[in-house]
DNA sequence: TGCGCCTCAGTGACATTGTCACCAACGACC
DNA sequence: GGTCGTTGGTGACAATGTCACTGAGGCGCA
């Protein structure tokens, strides 16, 4: 689900950027010209806190480039990842979401460097008035997002946690197998402590599974780890 | 699963439906008429699976009158409830939600008899398109489900036991302190083991905050749970 | 009444996970 | 070299989950 290449060229007018979201290419050609007219484009670096508490975000964001990791944190000060959205994707319930409730814990952050289309709310609203087919764009990354976090709370319930480090291992791996992090921010990634983490790996590490250096980790048997996510997940 | 019925406690033309829904008297006289006339009123009694896996709902439901329970069930077997639905509310989400992903292991359940109007889908994607104050109603449901979710999954992975069930306890409880349950319901509430809400128990026994009778629980000092509750959540 | 059967709850042993305090290794910087 | 913050390792202990088993209560029925 990720854009790589293409996004470059899309700078040009060849590929309007509303073709590069699977469901909304579908709209009607007056449909994406208000969408494109009425929009701007925005980029915001690395680490920026897009939303948080007391800070609402007042436009509906489509992600062209980067990632954006939405977190909770909790007011015992742990924190746990809710989900990412990737390029490609929309912001749509995040915007709606603070809108009508303000009191929220929840805060996201571009993780990368972030180039995103920003639509006013009120475009917005507009829109999901007047195209069927951008109401079923909405309403579809509302489900996504909402079944996602009822597998979200099975998984964080009743899951094992050696489950859980593996996926999250398989997921954040490049093609060679490694990942740029540190325990703590794995913990994060899980919403457990540090220490849980490291005992983890490093029991992977004895099974010769992976293998550990100061803020890496590089998957060794990718194999394996599949099996122990396959077998009990 | 007909309409028909339900003639009998809504009776006469003094009060629609749609005024009992804090966000649907706001609506225009109009809208207001074409959700009465293309909605019926559904009865279902305790104990419905009105949808889940494998049994995906038609319609919208508004509900009139009774509790809908739905749960996440995992493949391990064990269960959590997710929330509820109390009358007053919609089911705007699982609706949306099922259209698009049929992948899912939640079920609804009706928790008591239940009373509800249902609005196919076919009207409910009209409403939207028509009405600005239909969809700030819709988005307002939605955006609550989904804070709430953050809130659950914060609570689920960081929020001790005792606290959490001393909420459930207080939430369920009536005004004279007594809940039916039994541990194992009790448990699914939230989502562990029945020994733990047993020994739990017992230690809110031990020091006098509940008493227990077989398939019963009885809150004795309130103040007390409350400030377990308050002090730590 | 006594019997069988089911649900409900209690218990102890153990595994897993969370918490806390502390320490050692590493790298950036002066 | 020396200092300091970050990163990771360790052990003790608490909280929670798992498992196997026990017994108490309720209910139908001969």
């Amino acid at each position: 689900m990720r854009g790589g290449c293409g996004v470059r060229a899309m700078t040009g007018r060849e590929t309007p950027w509303v073709e590069r979201f699977p469901g909304l290419s579908r709209l009607a050609q007056e449909t994406k010209d208000l969408l494109l007219s009425k929009s701007s484009i925005v980029e915001v670096p690395s680490g920026t806190v897009i939303f948080g508490p007391g800070k609402s975000p007042e436009n509906m964001l489509f992600l062209l480039e980067g990632t954006v990791r939405v977190q909770q944190v909790s007011d015992t000060g742990r924190e746990i990842v809710l989900y990412r959205i990737h390029s490609g994707e929309s912001c749509v319930l995040t915007t709606a979401c603070l809108l009508a409730y303000e009191d929220y814990a929840a805060e996201g952050i571009a993780e990368t460097a972030v180039r995103a289309v920003a639509v006013p709310r009120k475009v917005f609203d507009d829109l999901v008035g007047q195209s069927k087919a951008f109401r079923d764009f909405v309403f579809a990354a509302f489900s996504k997002r909402i079944t996602d976090l009822f597998l979200m709370v099975d998984e964080v319930a009743f899951q094992r946690m050696d489950v859980r480090l593996g996926q999250r291992l398989l997921a954040l791996a490049d093609a060679a197998g490694a990942i740029a992090t540190t325990h703590q921010k794995l913990s994060i990634e899980l919403g457990t402590a540090r220490e849980v983490v490291s005992r983890q790996l490093q029991e992977f590490q004895r099974r010769g599974w992976v293998q550990q250096s100061r803020g890496k980790v590089r998957i060794c048997d990718r194999r394996a780890l599949e099996n122990l996510v396959e077998h009990h997940g």
